[in-house]
DNA sequence: TTTTTACTTAACAATTTGATAATATATAAC
DNA sequence: GTTATATATTATCAAATTGTTAAGTAAAAA
């Protein structure tokens, strides 16, 4: 299973924000809000989310001009936008679409509609985006379950595989060891305690580099 | 640039028909036009477009229909097809999506924004497919079903070469059992365990090389 | 009809993987 | 420094996965 997809929701309507963020995450989506453009370019900034759902009038800084502003940097080129528009304005959504907004949402908005396209916009993403994450000197491709260091393969087996990747995928998060349970081993299954270790062993042994630190208490994470 | 990308337009409205002829044609695009449903099978067949504006009402086959009949045969498997709904009829949206379509757009249209859509949608799926993959000393040609191995001939039967020819159309991605007996054998038919091995093997046996290689627990992939 | 070919399945071998138990080691708390 | 707790390590075994061969079936070709 993969790592929960993030989505940033910027509105200035508090019930939007909810309604929202309720159905999203009852998705399995993990969400971050704001209130305003300000506000939603910080939170980009830091939860650097997959999605962003901006509506277009906010203060400080209309949804257009986030868009704008985070585009020019290289870390949101390939963020999926989404733009949500009071009125139908035909010029305004024409004008979202140029900025590189991926889809647009007018109000007034359906839950469903929105967890439709939010999941069709992810499908469709899904195939097209390269799943490969490189951190130093390692590579860590997704795709061809192929692990590669200083350019060399590494074969790691499926579950190790998995951990490494999901550990790898935000670089110096801790991850507890209940939410790798649930990332790789599903809410169903049940397995003892020393299950996890075990794996993080063979694969700092295959990797023969020490990239993944023990927070005692706490979990693993990621880190050159 | 490439050639001119094919769009199939289906609704029983003549005005809407022409509206969307004549903005896409102005965008460059080639264009066939269907009245009705079964209009709309008998051109996507002839035409092979590459994307398909669906109207959910329509006499003689509806659009969802249309969708699930054209989704069944391998050919339109990767087909873009939108849909386009008169009222934000939710629960139709909803079966749209899941029914496979990319998209939907609702009535009234603007010409505006459905060729920007369109637009999106192709620079989204712009994986040119050529009918001729050639990747080392392995040259396939879809169109003849035909196997070159340094320049011999390789005779494979029909599953051993659409599956040959699936691994090979993205060498090094793992392709999932699940992916491959989706693509090989459709949802509907339901084949053993051992059905995918013994086909793998037959390949490799036929080849005489080892470009297939196996990720346990995961899939098949395609490597030099 | 007979023969051939393509496809699927069954059965078993070979292999890999994942989980656990048992023990050792490290770290934090007292 | 001692104790309590959490993690590391290793070996072992069961389960899951794939490889291989042979055989059966249905459709196409001769």
């Amino acid at each position: 299973m993969s790592v929960a997809k993030k989505i940033l929701i910027a509105d200035d309507e508090q019930d939007i924000l909810e309604i929202l963020q309720f159905n999203l995450q009852a998705e399995g989506y993990e969400i971050a809000t704001a209130k305003n453009g300000d506000e939603a370019i910080e939170k980009a900034r830091k939860f650097i989310p997959d999605l962003i759902i901006l509506d277009i009038m906010m203060p400080y800084k209309n949804g257009i001009e986030v868009c704008n502003i985070l585009r020019m940097s290289p870390q949101f080129k390939n963020t999926l936008i989404i733009f949500l528009t009071a009125m139908s304005d035909e010029g305004t959504e024409i004008k979202g679409l140029e900025t590189g907004a991926d889809d647009f949402i007018t109000k007034p908005i359906s839950p469903k509609v929105i967890v439709s396209k939010v999941n069709a916009l992810f499908r469709r993403w899904n195939k097209t985006e390269t799943p490969i994450i490189k951190v130093g000197d390692i590579e860590i491709d997704r795709e061809r379950y192929m692990v590669m260091l200083k350019g060399e393969g590494v074969s790691l087996a499926r579950k190790e595989f998995e951990l490494l990747a999901l550990l790898a995928s935000r670089p110096g998060k801790v991850f507890l060891r209940n939410e790798i349970l649930n990332q790789i081993w599903g809410t169903e299954v049940i397995v003892g305690d020393r299950t996890i270790d075990v794996h993080i062993r063979k694969i700092r042994q295959k990797l023969g580099l020490d990239c993944i630190s023990t927070v005692k208490g706490v979990g693993y994470k990621f880190e050159i």
